[in-house]
DNA sequence: GACAAATTTTGAACATGTTCAGAAAAACAG
DNA sequence: CTGTTTTTCTGAACATGTTCAAAATTTGTC
């Protein structure tokens, strides 16, 4: 464990995370700068000092760098959200922090994202929203709503699908923010605010006991449409 | 007016409406037996029996070719819906024609819809859902829903947010629509049903005029976030 | 230290979307 | 019909994402 040899191989790791993290940061700096499409692969190996092969050696493609800082955002927003939930507060509170907290992470990058979001619509494409090769992903970013709610009192049907509700709504504060250009994006902020204002109204009324018929009618809905859960289905189906 | 020569000119921009038609034939041709990426613009002209540059002549790029197929669906979108509404029926069955001609026409498209979703997220590309570039091909498929509620009695406030809701709905199913691999997509079918039995009841409800204050308050939400008309906006923002 | 194996790096080559200067064809004016 | 202008078309050239065989370097073994 302390031979040499373990040494030497610790040291090539760490320089190859070193190399790699280099890529990465020249990567995204460039995109801040000047955009993802004005960004060429030769300009990030370049200016990282490597040649162009070398970038491809640490990233499969140019949509991998931008698969690599989704995966620090969603870990990102996984720590400051539990940050925030570990200070206490009521549902309100928390669903504001798992929201405002992601905008913060995202905040100036809007041009990235778009980028990001560009392959959101093609289910065959890594780095889809909703297809299965980023499931993980999802199931992630779903958690942290998942840890939002933790403390509530809910009906069980509810707490199914709630998270993947809230995630719902998340996805569209993101793609609301993406077009926001008002200062500090405080559009977004605002529409955060409300929309929480409204989802913590909502949850009072909804898990109220004699809405459950229309409950199990919405849930009904989505269940048949196999939007909720992604477990593989068995033949329950109509 | 009857002159040879403008007989001539005629002819010519005839033939050359033709070429154009042929160039967007066999690019869909392609993109459906192959799919989008795996077509090349050298494919494509020279199936067509043209050199490359001819196919950049009548097309500013690939992605406008996908362009044309989507102004063909609107247009068809606009007429088997007027179609379908012109046969009278209540709101449930305006509705769901609206859904459904939808689909029937995109039906056997999935591959190439993706291809063309992959653009939408980006609100600076010219293909982009919700940005300014795709404007007036928003505009009108919203005007679809328009006239789907056309002899509806709706509050006012309603009438006002009603299209967009429903258009987004609409966007909603067609994202479930591109995943949706069952065959002849009952899924969407079935979704597209009992969505609409839902909003049906839901308009019945949210019309109520004891709901007139719930109402004002989602309006201001969407209004402050800039989400409903698309009319610029005066200084009256918060 | 010397050799083998594994890792990292290089840069040329390739594929494909796009541009463009100019050729070819058609339309037009006299 | 002839010359001119406009439209259509051509294919070479370019930019850039990606691949890959081989070189360079590092690590492991003796």
């Amino acid at each position: 464990m302390f031979t040499p040899t373990a040494g030497r191989a610790v040291r090539q790791r760490a320089a190859s995370e070193e190399t790699r993290r280099q890529i990465l940061q020249t990567a995204l700096v460039l995109f801040r700068e000047r955009g993802f499409d004005q960004t060429t692969m030769r300009d990030i190996a370049g200016r990282a000092g490597l040649a162009l092969g070398a970038a491809y050696y640490y990233f499969k493609g140019k949509e991998a760098l931008v698969g690599a800082y989704y995966d620090f955002v969603q870990q990102e927003h996984l720590v400051r959200a539990r940050a925030a939930f570990a200070k206490g507060g009521g549902l309100r509170e928390r669903l504001r922090a798992a929201l405002h907290t992601k905008i913060d992470i995202m905040q100036g990058d809007q041009r990235l994202l778009r980028a990001l979001f560009r392959y959101g619509g093609d289910p065959d494409h890594p780095l889809s929203w909703f297809g299965p090769a980023s499931r993980e992903q999802r199931q992630l970013s779903i958690g942290v709503f998942e840890e939002a709610l933790a403390g509530e009192k809910l009906p069980d049907d509810v707490r199914e699908v709630a998270p993947t509700l809230l995630w719902t709504l998340h996805m569209g504060v993101l793609l609301y923010f993406l077009y926001d250009e008002s200062p500090s994006q405080r559009k977004t902020r605002t529409l955060i605010d409300d929309a929480v204002d409204f989802t913590v109204d909502a949850k009072r009324i909804a898990t109220l006991p004699l809405m459950r018929s229309v409950r199990r009618r919405v849930l009904n809905i989505l269940r048949v449409a196999g939007l909720l859960g992604e477990t593989v289905p068995v033949a329950t189906n109509l």
